[in-house]
DNA sequence: TTGACATATTCCTATATGGGAATGTAATGT
DNA sequence: ACATTACATTCCCATATAGGAATATGTCAA
């Protein structure tokens, strides 16, 4: 098997910087594809793709706008990824805890910071 | 080109579901490959190729213990995604306080809720 | 050393990219 | 209708999988 389809689900879409970057823009404002290129320096054709892609995950939606098709982020697309990082947040919060604990029990060893170790 | 290479970052390590389970197995407490075999009912090998992927991109470490190796998920490695989707959290909140106004102004109006719009 | 257990790597293959180039399609103005 | 603008899609290709099967490496025990 190779790798699943960038379209099947948020997680896949946002691995590629560049989608990153254009959901990052189009979250403030909605923009027609040629603002895009020209804000983010790619090729339109580039710009067509990746916009299908998240599209095609539901990350952003388009209307037309005469010629133009305005594209904007549709954030709540991406609380599934926000709420599973989220499920870490207490562990790194803990080991921030065991770092300072461990500083803080060296300083009070009388020893400057382990750097060997 | 191709897709960037699933040890390029967390994002794209984290793009396979089953890394993102073995990530949220890891985080509980350190296990042996072997019981990441059996609790996720994967292949070893496969397990072994991910904790590779994943230790590659520091998101996990691993322990010796005997014949065993212990591996450990780096919690402190998921926040730069965490960080990143929580750009958008502000959108979504405007995006659900619109909905609620939208909801409330049409209760204030006397009909029910719009269902063809 | 030998054997058994635990984990890692290699080889193979079908599949899905992302970029570049070229072309297709849709909407507007005259 | 026609030229133009604005996007979208298609074709080609180098590359990177993920899974399955087989094999290699590493560690302990007797």
């Amino acid at each position: 098997m190779a790798r699943a389809a960038t379209t099947t689900d948020a997680f896949n879409a946002v691995a590629e910087p560049r989608r990153r970057e254009i959901l990052s823009l189009l979250v403030v404002q909605e923009r027609p594809v040629g603002e895009i290129v020209a804000v983010l320096r790619l090729d339109q054709p580039s710009v067509s793709k990746h916009l299908r892609v998240l599209r095609d995950v539901g990350l952003v939606r388009v209307r037309r706008k005469g010629r133009h098709k305005l594209y904007r982020t549709v954030p709540d697309a991406i609380r599934p990824m926000h709420e599973w990082t989220a499920t870490f947040e207490r562990y790194w919060r803990h080991q921030l805890h065991r770092v300072k604990e461990r500083a803080e029990a060296l300083e009070a060893a009388g020893s400057g910071p382990d750097l060997k170790a």
